[in-house]
DNA sequence: CGACGTCCCCTTTTT
DNA sequence: GGGGACGTCG
């Protein structure tokens, strides 16, 4: 068959096993750069293309919405096929398809609504109102943070264990909470797996019928899933199908968000793997980026073992740069790309990288000083907007207005009266009724009561709106949802409104796009749920782009976390202090360590030709200056491949605060790197106490911070 | 109701 | 240092 081989052509033969492999459950422990997309997505269009199974008949999935799309798009270029209709998704999109299709056995109603985080949030401080918890000893965030981690273990509040006081409050609070969003019928993003996972789980029917549609699964990022979504997976598969598994345990970085790298070893017990394929062959780096990563990540203990290699050449040396402080760092990054782009690379082909958010605001002043074109990824995303909020939240009481999240979202934005007392009388009477606060807010208008002006307008306005909304189309809906309910107009008043128009006019255009998109797309599977059902859905579980498009004429600046699965031609990795990165909160958690260099193997994986390592002396963090050590994993990396360059501007000490007096009592000065026999290296950070009790701060990095008494402490210079 | 002040905290993040 | 949340005053 000639186009068969046209698909397969160029693969390695490693690549090439893992996409023929036989019918049987296999996991691909696919490197860094070793062409792990390709493999997944030729792997479909053989399994279609050789006639062994049907679009139809495959189950893809992915943790982003964007891998999703590349997933099609790819496929489409290399089968003339129709995907629509295919299953390849998200786990939470292909988990709320599935509720839609079922909601009457999963026990939703069929315009169910999609709690985001921030709405979950504001639904769970209700709930701890209502319940007169205390915030303070209960943070909303924090069981926020303990209500996912139960469902995303696959725990209902009544199978969680709770030994004290504390823990059994934080299980009553769940328990209140689920009723509530079942009294709204609203789900959250685990409830969607959750009780995808439990509509399985318990109805035979519908679990047969898919377990004998779906014979083939594929997973992406298998390292990145968590308990229930193994669970889900697992149940899906049932005794008949096979698994396709592709991930790297070195490249997990999402433990603290439930991802359970145990999963694979579990994998392969559970399916009883007889296939592991290992792709190791890197297209990406040249071999000194491919060494220093590999000697970083060799310092793990706890991996399933592969090494990355590379038949392209050594190349550059890994640079290392130590700064003095961390304005000299930034301007250090600003001169080189500045040289790197006048040398001829493209912008957009460069990456700044760095362990936390908090670190790009110095080097976003340098980059501005420098007139270079830069973009950040991360912070909010298009449908997180707060006036993209609001708009929603009026569209999602047209559609039902018995959502109380959306309700309180606007019932007085724009203002019109409805203050907290009025608030309050609402919530307890729809508490006392046990109905919807728009219900309660319906029968306080109905009875004429007092104090309910702003009231009055609200309910007309909604009902207002619902008449005018009848057979209008979706971006018609959005324009009447902004003009009629005050908030275009409230905007036009704000001084810095302009933005927020310009936002609001993008979702009538968004609506636009969505409904072309809908005619030529899935209509079928999604079946009679109306469009702005779809629409709203589209929202939550698509909050707009976040990750980077690579191929921007502009300097490209994120995390490490947000840089996964990316490649640049050079890599700035910043701040590669101890406390930093490797973050000392890291340090707390088991494993974290071990996490944080998985973390560190990914930011260095991501460079094609020419990586960049830079650390400083000193930076200023939480308002105060911080004398820092390199981080270890540049000791990780053999010297041999490193080009060490060393600031040559003269120490700038911050002219703001001097803590050490100059005196002749401090031996030692601030930001002096020291040796104590048993702590090793560190730099002295402070002094404390009288000329008679001096007690001086050292930061010995991994050691930790140490408050030694001068007298005793055995400090020599370095 | 909104403007302004004060206090507190402060990884990483997708859905 | 700086953003977000909350409280007070005009």
């Amino acid at each position: 068959m000639q186009t068969e081989q046209n698909i397969l052509t160029g693969l390695n033969d490693k690549q090439l096993e893992a996409v023929t492999l036989p019918n049987q459950s296999a996991l691909i422990l696919a490197g860094a750069g070793s062409g792990k997309t390709r493999v997944l997505t030729t792997r479909i269009a053989w399994l279609i293309q050789t006639g062994q199974v049907s679009p139809m008949g495959l189950l893809a999935v992915t943790f982003t919405n964007k891998a999703a799309k590349e997933m099609l798009t790819r496929l489409t270029a290399m089968l003339p096929i129709n995907t629509r209709g295919m299953w390849v998704g998200t786990f939470h999109g292909l988990c709320n398809r599935l509720l839609r299709a079922h909601h009457r056995e999963a026990g939703l109603p069929s315009t169910f609504q999609i709690l985001d985080t921030a709405d979950q949030l504001s639904a769970i401080k209700r709930v701890m109102k209502a319940m007169n918890v205390d915030d303070e000893k209960y943070p909303p965030k924090q069981v926020m943070g303990y209500i996912n981690s139960c469902k995303e273990e696959g725990l209902r509040a009544h199978q969680v264990e709770a030994y004290d006081a504390h823990s059994q409050k934080l299980r009553e609070i769940y328990e209140a909470y689920d009723a509530q969003c079942n009294r709204e019928g609203v789900a959250d993003f685990a409830e969607l797996l959750l009780r995808s996972y439990e509509l399985l789980e318990r109805d035979a029917r519908i679990r047969g019928h898919y377990q004998s549609r779906f014979r083939y699964i594929l997973v992406d990022e298998f390292q990145d899933t968590n308990r229930l979504q193994y669970l889900w997976l697992k149940l899906l598969a049932g005794q008949e199908n096979s698994l396709f598994a592709v991930g790297d345990d070195d490249q997990s970085i999402y433990a603290f968000r439930g991802a359970r790298v145990g999963n694979m070893a579990d994998f392969q017990r559970d399916f009883a793997v007889q296939n592991i394929v290992k792709l190791e062959e890197n297209y990406r780096s040249h071999s000194n980026i491919l060494d220093a990563a590999n000697a970083i990540i060799a310092h793990n203990k706890d991996r399933l073992g592969k090494n990355l290699w590379t038949s392209a050449g050594k190349g550059e040396p890994v640079r290392v740069y130590e700064a003095y402080n961390d304005t000299e760092e930034a301007q250090y990054i600003v001169d080189e790309i500045s040289m790197l782009h006048r040398e001829g690379i493209e912008l957009g082909d460069i990456a700044l990288l760095y362990r936390s958010n908090a670190q790009s605001r110095i080097l976003e002043h340098a980059l501005f000083t420098a007139n270079l074109p830069y973009r950040v990824y991360g912070g909010l995303r298009f449908f997180e907007r707060a006036e993209i909020k609001h708009a929603l939240a009026y569209m999602r009481l047209i559609a039902n207005a018995n959502d109380d999240t959306a309700l309180l979202r606007v019932i007085n934005f724009p203002a019109r009266g409805i203050g907290a007392r009025s608030l309050e009388q609402l919530q307890e009477a729809a508490q006392q009724q046990s109905c919807s606060l728009w219900q309660a807010a319906v029968n306080k208008v109905g009875e004429g009561k007092v104090g309910g002006k702003g009231l009055d307008g609200f309910v007309g306005l909604i009902r207002h709106m619902v008449d005018q909304a009848y057979g209008i189309s979706l971006a018609e809906t959005v324009e009447l949802a902004t003009t009629l309910s005050g908030l275009k107009a409230h905007y036009q008043n704000e001084k810095e409104g302009e933005d927020r128009i310009e936002n609001l006019d993008e979702l009538v255009t968004a609506a636009v796009a969505f409904t072309n998109q809908d005619f030529g797309n899935h209509h079928n599977v999604d079946e009679e749920l109306d469009l702005m059902t779809q629409f709203l859905n589209h929202a939550s579980l698509e909050a707009g782009e976040h990750q980077a498009e690579v191929g921007r004429e502009a300097l490209q600046l994120m995390t490490v976390h947000a840089a996964k699965g990316l490649e640049f031609h050079t890599v700035f990795i910043s701040g590669l202090e101890e406390g930093l990165f490797p973050h000392e909160q890291a340090a707390y958690e088991h494993g974290g360590l071990e996490e944080e260099r998985r973390l560190m193997y990914v930011a260095v994986t991501r460079a094609r030709q020419r990586l960049y390592l830079s650390y400083a002396q000193s930076r200023m963090l939480h308002g105060q200056v911080r004398y820092g050590i390199a981080s270890r994993f540049l000791d990780e990396i053999p010297d041999s491949l490193l080009k060490r360059l060393n600031s040559r501007a003269a120490p700038k000490p911050y002219s703001s605060v001097s803590v050490a007096p100059a005196s002749s009592g401090y031996p030692f000065k601030i930001g002096q790197s020291v040796r104590h026999a048993k702590f090793g290296e560190g730099v002295v950070v402070s002094y404390e106490g009288n000329a008679d009790n001096l007690v001086i701060k050292v930061n010995f990095g991994r050691e930790g911070m140490k408050s030694l008494a001068m007298e005793y402490a055995k400090l020599e210079k370095i």
